[in-house]
DNA sequence: TATTTGATTGAGCTAGTGTTCAATTAATAG
DNA sequence: CTATTAATTGAACACTAGCTCAATCAAATA
């Protein structure tokens, strides 16, 4: 971090006119406070939920009960995905915990369908990825 | 695929009262509807944007320049992310194949922004994730 | 022009991820 | 109660991804 500390000042010289000691130290800790903003818990949440939907099978079951708009059994998924039954239980179990799909046992069927979260979600990518 | 279907066939038999073979039909037609209302390069797209953001040091570097609302030279970065010169070239590039940041040199300096896209999406997941 | 400094690129190693197979649980039907 | 069917769980394995080291490119300064 030392070497880090010494380009960045050599940066602030270049960039302000003069630079002080103080002057690093003040950039550092705007710099760091941009870091902190964000809580370690709400980071770590953040970065499971993009775990689990960073997967070709799992995008494709989010697209899939987004594009549904309503509740599908694993074996109406099964006949869909190109998977396992046994990766396809894996990967709706990785969403659930990622709080992307809800999961509801229907007699011998069970049956997902997507969260607000996931909507918001396939929504924002929609939206920005412009064909 | 073919002990899928029967499947989907007794699932359909269970939830209409009767049904036929072109009921099944039916059902996988709209199924596969869902499916293939994303196009391919679409999807492939979104993946990569996805894949680009799901890790921890890629995505505190958007969390900091969507944070930041300017444009951080490499040396600011480098001194705030815990990773090598190197790791922090290799995962700003990725970011800017993803189109999540804009890299913009400045004599000898270089500088980074957050995209549209990538505040977008972290605008939508602080949203979704609720503390 | 030679040297120093900022940043990137490529190779290689390690650790983690995704998938499948086999075994198991849960519910219904015979 | 036993058998069958839907779905899940755990173990094992192949593959990918992320990181670092070393080398290189690019800009500026001596």
């Amino acid at each position: 971090m030392a070497r880090a500390t010494e380009r960045l000042q050599r940066y602030l010289e270049d960039e302000l006119e003069a630079c002080r000691d103080e002057d690093v130290e003040q950039r550092l800790d705007e710099l760091e406070g941009f870091e902190a903003a964000v809580g370690a818990d709400r980071l770590e949440t953040e970065l499971d939920v993009l775990s689990a939907v960073a997967n070709e099978t799992r995008y494709r079951l989010v697209r899939l009960l987004v594009a549904a708009e309503e509740e599908l059994c694993v074996c109406e998924l099964n006949a869909v995905v190109d998977v396992t039954e046994s990766g396809l239980s894996h990967a709706l179990s990785q969403l659930v915990d990622a709080a992307l799909v809800d999961g509801r046992k229907d007699g011998r069927w069970k049956k997902y369908r997507a969260t607000n979260r996931a909507v918001a979600l396939v929504t924002v990518l929609e939206g920005t990825v412009d064909e």
